[in-house]
DNA sequence: ACTAATTTGTTAAGCGCCCTGACGAAATAG
DNA sequence: CTATTTCGTCAGGGCGCTTAACAAATTAGT
């Protein structure tokens, strides 16, 4: 079985490799990269068997990549069964590393992982965004990213690309911020804008929110589809451990899904749209809240205290969520659905109507519901995460690289 | 022991060649499959040009081919250009051929059809089905099987496989039928009560008229959401040409998304689906005819002569699929929707108001609406050739067959 | 008409990649 | 202490594509 070659979007990798002995060859150094990545410390002979080679192959494909200092080699297996011992492999903690940003309405987060997936630094300025303009928010993004930068070099750690997470729309060059109304930012390059030294990938906060689901969730399956919120609705679709973009790269706007055809006008044009309903403006004001800071937070606490006005917001809320992703799941048939992002805080008293809903619009056994337990960390995590994913999945293009 | 090289459904999931010497062999076999089947008689320069391979690496995938009678040589193309003409290579037209099937509520239909996907044969036996027991429904569809099959073989052809399309939901083991309300079918194996021989496959006749939307449409693209309508309406999801399945097999159920959540009840158990606006019955409900033989027809010819009340029916239902298309595009973002099925013949009557919705609830340019050219002859197609595609996708593995 | 240039298809040599089979090394079992 | 098992490595070989060269078949130019 192949490896699950990571989605075309983030970065250029991406690529398929062509079917010749030397993409043959970089296929399987991928598939040993991604059997130690997912199996922990592995001897050659383990990994041999799991991905349908013979020791001797691996043997010379796993001298090639301790060789790149992408693999190490922690010496003798302790015994336990009969015979000679392997030797243990694990994924080097020095390297290339992932860095990982968000532009946040209220704040700019950076982080490093290592091919491991640790985090080994990270940087956040909190303060709003809104409505400032592109250049200074970027400068800002761009020093604490060389902060970090700097502290993984001291650690043996070098930037093997950067993935920035944004509140909004982005075009399918992984470059262009077409819309992302809670900044104001419209058909923005942020190329110009971000340092040019590692190679550059920006994607939607709710994409890389989804991606960080299935890589680093407790049980998260290959099929799923992930609705977070933070001001506006985000959705994404994953299918079989693919993220879904559509054409124009706008796949997933679960928000805009028309859940009463006669409600509200909406900004989008449309009426009734989910975002009228479970949006954060909305359910502010159907809990007689005003908008402000940490709204979420209020909402939680109030919601708590068993305050009946937020309670039945929320709980209308999870009825419009519920009829939403009901026409959701009828179309893609998804193993489950995860709630992220600003929801995650919020389920305990989303889900009851949610499910509700869910439960009674569905023939046979309804989709199973879960709660992140990556919350509002999902989209910076899942952007630094995406940088790694491209090394594991052709660690030979790295190798040119330096 | 060789691994499994197809995945049961159609639809070439399962290219999952091992990646050894062996599999990117029997890739590049495919990969010249692929090329000639697409662009028409071509030389080995033009191929090798094509699938980046050299001139002599195409010369023996060639030599194999020609020696599996998958391709016949054409002999040398007419000069035109300088240099020595090549020698045109084009697909078969004898050897293995694709059966497909189709269980519909009012007829059984049987084709055959071969590797350059031309139809060789056909075989159609009208009268309803509704509710009659599967055992006697299935004997007279193997008979035509056998009659198409006969007639094959006096033209060189052997059955490579058979695909049935019925009308309801399909178990993710291409064989079961889950659910087929309109035959009154439950959970019913159709192995045992088919021919033996070819490999089976069953599908729902929604995806296989999606996927002869896919190979055989003008100008499909790779990425559209298909609609069609029958008795029920069934929807199917194309995305980087793969249909999407869905965890159990069930994805687009479009007739159970919501339009209206305080609409009738529906069977599913839900309220105000698709179903209840847009299908059949609702639909002749409206017009005030009553359901019977050839109720499209009827409806499509009462528009046609103007009767106000068949078109304000059809006009109902039309703003009834905008509203629910809207959701599922605004959640895949595809480059195109295609009405198939029966809502082709009506498209006329459909397509202001579903055109009008859509764009109204749709910020930017709203996505494109095409009407299917092949109408009620798709799921037929599509299974067919779902058979001949499973050979251009491994001809490695029916060559072993014989 | 004849030569030069161009393109096609084939052939032989070569290289890369994995497999087979055998070996020494390092542990356990008796 | 010996037999057994498993690991990692090495040499030899097969397979598949590439490179390079060549003959064949056509057009372009003089």
């Amino acid at each position: 079985m192949t490896p699950p070659l990571h989605d075309a979007h983030p970065a250029g990798h991406g690529r398929r490799l062509p079917d010749t002995q030397q993409g043959m060859r970089r296929r399987n150094l991928a598939r040993v990269m991604h059997t130690v990545s997912a199996e922990g410390p592995l001897s050659r002979a383990a990994v041999a068997a799991r991905i349908d080679l013979t020791r001797a192959a691996v043997s010379t494909l796993v001298d090639e990549l301790i060789r790149w200092e992408l693999l190490e080699e922690l010496g003798p297996e302790r015994p336990g069964r009969v015979g000679r011992p392997g030797s243990a492999l694990a994924i080097s903690g020095h390297g290339p590393a992932g860095i990982g940003a968000e532009v946040g309405v209220d704040h700019l987060a950076v982080c490093s992982v290592d091919l491991r997936g640790v985090v080994r630094a990270r940087a956040v300025r909190h303060g709003t965004n809104r409505g400032r303009p592109p250049q200074p928010v970027l400068a800002e993004l761009t020093a604490l990213i060389r902060q970090v930068v700097a502290e993984g070099e001291r650690e043996g750690l070098w930037p093997a690309g950067l993935a920035v997470a944004v509140p909004g729309l982005v075009a399918r060059d992984a470059r262009t911020v077409v819309r992302a109304p809670n900044l104001d930012w419209h058909d923005l390059d942020l190329g110009p804008l971000l340092p040019g030294e590692p190679p550059l990938t920006v994607d939607n906060e709710a994409n890389f929110g989804s991606l960080a689901e299935l890589w680093l969730g407790d049980d998260t399956p290959r099929d799923f589809l992930h609705v977070s919120a933070e001001i506006g609705i985000g959705g994404a679709v994953v299918v079989d451990g693919r993220l879904l973009r559509g054409t124009r790269g706008f796949a997933g706007e679960l928000g805009h899904v028309p859940v009463d055809p006669e409600g509200p006008r909406c900004a989008c044009g449309g009426r009734g749209c989910l975002e009228q309903y479970a949006g954060e403006e909305a359910v502010l004001r159907a809990a007689g809240l005003t908008p402000g800071e940490d709204s979420v937070g209020q909402l939680a606490e109030r919601a708590a205290r068993g305050e009946t006005d937020v309670c039945r917001a929320l709980g209308g809320a999870g009825t419009a969520l519920g009829i939403a992703l009901t026409g959701a799941v009828n179309l893609l048939d998804p193993e489950a659905v995860v709630l992220g992002g600003a929801l995650a805080a919020l389920a305990p008293w989303l889900l009851p109507s949610l499910e509700r809903e869910l439960a009674r619009r569905t023939a046979g056994t309804a989709c199973a519901v879960a709660v992140s337990r990556l919350g509002s960390e999902g989209p910076l995590l899942g952007a630094a995460h995406s940088v790694v994913r491209t090394v594991l999945d052709d660690p030979a293009a790295v190798a040119e690289r330096t």
